[in-house]
DNA sequence: GCCGTTTTCGGCCCGACTGTTTTCAGTCG
């Protein structure tokens, strides 16, 4: 899939003609074209020139740029763009506080163009002198240079959440604060997120800032004003504080949620329709007449629009679904009825099986799967074939005890690096869910990998493919697998594809969750519990889902336990409990 | 470079904060 190669280019060329000074609206575009590229569901190598226009962003220019990668390997005008400009240039741009304007200052007037380059100057107090930069601005450079050492990388969404919900509990006790809410990419739920954005009312607002700003967490104040504050907490987590009257509380909320771009298809919306919307509401140009602001509902119905959740507001095309009336109906966590994907003591998991049954009946599910590991994966403990079958009488004996509440049985059967399965068909069609994966021989090449899930879901037994990249966010890159040959091969033998809840994995991720959802492939959000306390993950699949345009009937863990089964491929279909 | 219920040419989202400026440019979100 070139699309991340050919995104990258073109936000490159984006940096480029910034920092050259080029037309700022045809910056944009590239910047646009390379985040609809990215986020493309389908692989852009095969799509054809009409399907390429019709990629919100790209038009006659660009497509036959995208063409032009896919045929010859390169895009003529980036490397002629590239020659331009000093190669560490644009490395000074991921200096927060410098942009493309000083950025070309310090390459014309002291002939700084890489990162080494500008800490030595900065240091030795060279800058000063330099148009527009004085002590002030040379520290901040110092500052920055450190933060980009560092590292300011995302992180994983289900780490900062519990943060964020911390800090908006704090500052709601303030006496002073009406309503406050998390918005930015956290409210989005993207999958790793860069700082947190908190939009408050409050009655008075200065004093509120200062509380924010002397929060005991905080460990640097970057921006302190009347109504928008910037700090540092631990680990260098960056958060945002805004404050409104209520009467914008909901525009403030929509404004800050974004993203960008979705904001900017917005407000380009009000313009063409007589209407202008920032973050205190939503007027008429004419004469400047508030028509609303204070509920986030506002801002979308007076453009004739309907609600558009958060999730979707990523300028993927959610604007134009709005207007078309096609908006999904967006799967919510409420609709989950069990859990597909769960593991006891028997394998790697800490908890007896009686454990896992009370904390699930506890969330409100249905049923759960026990898919311990198989004997291939002798790190976790896997099953042998004849402590599966002992589990099963295990299981069955919990079945009869319980009422309410089901026990399916299954395993998270290894698929083998060789590409054979852990147990034979006879163990596999005593099982009611068989959940496939990889474990082993990550560094195998693409073809390997993807054929070795493709056979998997060609095994009539297999139900479900489990954590199909074995990413973990932060920690190991996914292996390299050929998505689009999976979703295609799941489509065709009706294997569903997982989305594996667990705040690292979040894997299918959005992206491919929306293809797998165009394709008809049936999905599954599963927890992959290991302890009681990650079964309340479930929320960051279901955010996954919903990034991905998911509805409730795509979902078939959303199912009474003896549907779900009828809708399973493999295993012990249908067999009554 | 994209795009079209005002347009195929002439527009293109909008505002807060900072540092360096005496009125604003740059950066960010």
């Amino acid at each position: 899939m070139k699309n991340r190669e050919i995104a990258a280019i073109f936000g490159e060329m984006a940096d480029i003609l910034e920092v050259t000074g080029d037309n700022p609206f045809k910056v944009r575009a590239y910047r646009r074209a390379a985040l609809n590229v990215e986020s493309l569901a389908r692989p852009v190598e095969g799509l054809s020139r009409e399907e390429l226009l019709a990629i919100p962003g790209i038009g006659e220019e660009l497509a036959s740029k995208i063409r032009e990668y896919c045929e010859s390997g390169a895009v003529h005008a980036h490397e002629k763009l590239k020659a331009e400009v000093p190669a560490g240039l644009l490395r000074l741009l991921a200096v927060p506080g410098l942009g493309p304007r000083t950025a070309r200052l310090l390459v014309e007037k002291a002939g700084i163009s890489d990162l080494d380059a500008l800490e030595k100057a900065a240091r030795e107090h060279r800058l000063e002198g330099i148009p527009g930069i004085r002590a002030k601005t040379e520290e901040n450079i110092l500052k920055g240079i450190g933060t980009v050492k560092r590292g300011i990388e995302r992180r994983p969404l289900g780490h900062v959440m519990p943060l964020a919900e911390e800090l908006v509990a704090e500052l709601g006790r303030v006496a002073s604060v009406g309503r406050i809410e998390l918005a930015g990419s956290i409210r989005r739920r993207r999958e790793t997120v860069k700082d947190i954005d908190i939009v408050a009312t409050a009655t008075a607002a200065a004093p509120l800032m200062e509380r924010f700003t002397a929060l005991p967490a905080v460990e640097r104040v970057l921006m302190h004003g009347p109504t928008r504050s910037s700090v540092l907490v631990r680990d260098g987590i960056q958060v945002d504080l805004r404050v409104v009257e209520p009467v914008s509380f909901g525009a403030a909320l929509a404004y800050l949620t974004g993203s960008k771009g979705h904001n900017i298809r917005i407000r380009d919306l009000a313009v063409k329709m007589g209407l202008k919307v920032n973050e205190y509401g939503i007027f008429r140009e004419r004469d400047d007449l508030r028509l609303g602001g204070e509920e986030e509902d506002d801002v979308y119905r007076l453009l004739g629009l309907p609600f558009i959740p958060p999730e979707l507001r990523e300028d993927r095309g959610e604007v134009e679904a709005a207007l078309a009336g096609r908006l999904p109906r967006l799967i919510e966590t409420g609709d989950i009825r069990g859990d597909l994907h769960v593991h006891s003591r028997a394998s790697d998991g800490a908890h007896t099986l009686e454990e896992l049954v009370a904390a699930a009946q506890s969330r409100g599910l249905a049923y759960l799967a026990l898919t311990d590991h198989s004997r291939g994966l002798g790190v976790a403990h896997g099953l042998s074939v004849e402590r599966l079958m002992e589990q099963h009488r295990q299981v069955e004996e919990m079945n009869r005890r319980l009422s309410g509440f089901t026990v399916l049985h299954g395993t998270e059967m290894d698929i083998r690096s060789d590409g054979t399965l852990d147990f034979p068909d006879e163990v596999l069609a005593e099982l009611d869910v068989v959940i496939a994966s990889v474990h082993s021989g990550f560094r195998q090449p693409r073809e390997t990998i993807t054929a070795r899930i493709a056979a998997a879901m060609r095994s009539p037994y297999v139900s479900i493919v489990a954590h199909p990249t074995g990413r973990l966010l932060g920690e190991r890159d996914p292996y390299e697998v050929d998505m689009e040959a999976v979703l295609r091969e799941a489509q065709k033998t009706g294997t569903a594809m997982e989305i594996n809840a667990y705040p690292l994995r979040l894997d299918l991720d959005d992206t491919a969750a929306r293809r797998a959802g165009e394709l008809g492939v049936p999905l599954v959000i599963s927890t992959d519990t290991h302890a009681i306390s990650q079964f309340d993950s479930l929320g960051y699949g279901v955010a996954v889902a919903r990034r991905a345009w998911l509805e409730k009937g795509q979902v078939l863990n959303t199912l009474a336990a003896d549907k779900l089964l009828a809708r399973l491929k493999g295993g012990n279909r249908g067999k009554p409990h």
